[in-house]
DNA sequence: ATGAAAGTGTAGCCTTGGCTACATTCTGCA
DNA sequence: TGCAGAATGTAGCCAAGGCTACACTTTCAT
């Protein structure tokens, strides 16, 4: 959906974005980054699936990555195909599916992103249930400067 | 890209949504969610940023529209058919975008939503600038619950 | 050891939301 | 008043991320 911004003509102001991806060329103020964000939160979140499957299980099988993501297993391949493209993740034909290097320090902030941004919402009161959902769709929006707020917050609170 | 999950199978237990926009069918647990909440988000930015213009200036311009959402204005309007096609706006060809009863509705609670969310941030200390551009793509994710949450936090505060 | 079931992979289609290019309609000023 | 320039609208293309259908491997239990 966001296309590469068309090489042509670099509209206005990239300003950096703070987030978590490599670093995209975005093009608009507000609201821009918000939707760019996108394709970058199901990397995030293929990346943090795959390495907890790593971690607990041993192995990550699109069928169960598929499974836990609630889409078709056909979609999940495709998906996988696009990491391996991105350099986040390997796999082999009927082998499963491993991280890179870059993948395995994308889960690891991804994941540290997660427990943060969790622990925020506890924090301010939020029911465990709904802290762990919402922060699913939360935590792909939050930047640097806000991360660092909540922290310094949970800090702060003991 | 959220294909109407299929009339298919309607796999398994889709459990209410609690977000903003009307109700579809959710068939996944916690990711699936998530994902669906996407197109769901567009069309609250632009009938949020439509209700803002038309308040302010007295009338929402695709081309104003499409600015501030950093987008040419031929995107502008493709989406701008949709919200007419979803109910939620009216237009009519060189006249301007206006709002359906439906339209103004979600206007309203998106921007208290929006309001809660920025004021939530700057009360455990996130920057002005950070809350404000966070608030725009994490309020997308918040539910009825964590938003009660928030709300019952900052009366809590002060 | 073999055949059925489970898991994988591929192909092809759909919708959404981008974009550019081009056509049309308004509008305001000379 | 008439036309240039701005705003609108339309068409057509692209990529992403869904899905189903179908084909091919693996695995495992008999």
């Amino acid at each position: 959906m966001p296309q590469e911004p068309a090489p042509t003509p670099a509209p206005d102001g990239a300003e950096a974005n703070d987030k978590l991806l490599p670093a995209e060329p975005t093009q608009a103020k507000r609201f821009g980054k918000t939707r760019t964000a996108q394709s970058t939160a199901l990397a995030e979140d293929y990346v943090e699936l795959i390495a907890d499957l790593l971690a607990t299980g041993g192995e990550a099988r699109p069928t169960d990555i598929a499974r836990r993501l609630g889409v078709s297993h056909a979609s999940a391949i495709k998906t996988i195909a696009r990491l391996k493209r991105e350099g986040l993740a390997t796999a082999r034909p009927y082998r499963g599916v491993f991280l890179t290097e870059a993948g395995e320090v994308l889960a690891t902030r991804v994941k540290a992103r997660h427990r943060l941004v969790v622990d925020l919402l506890r924090a301010v009161g939020v029911p465990r249930e709904a802290a762990e959902q919402d922060a699913e769709g939360i935590e792909h929006h939050v930047s640097e400067i806000t991360l660092a707020a909540f922290s310094a917050f949970l800090r702060r609170q003991g």
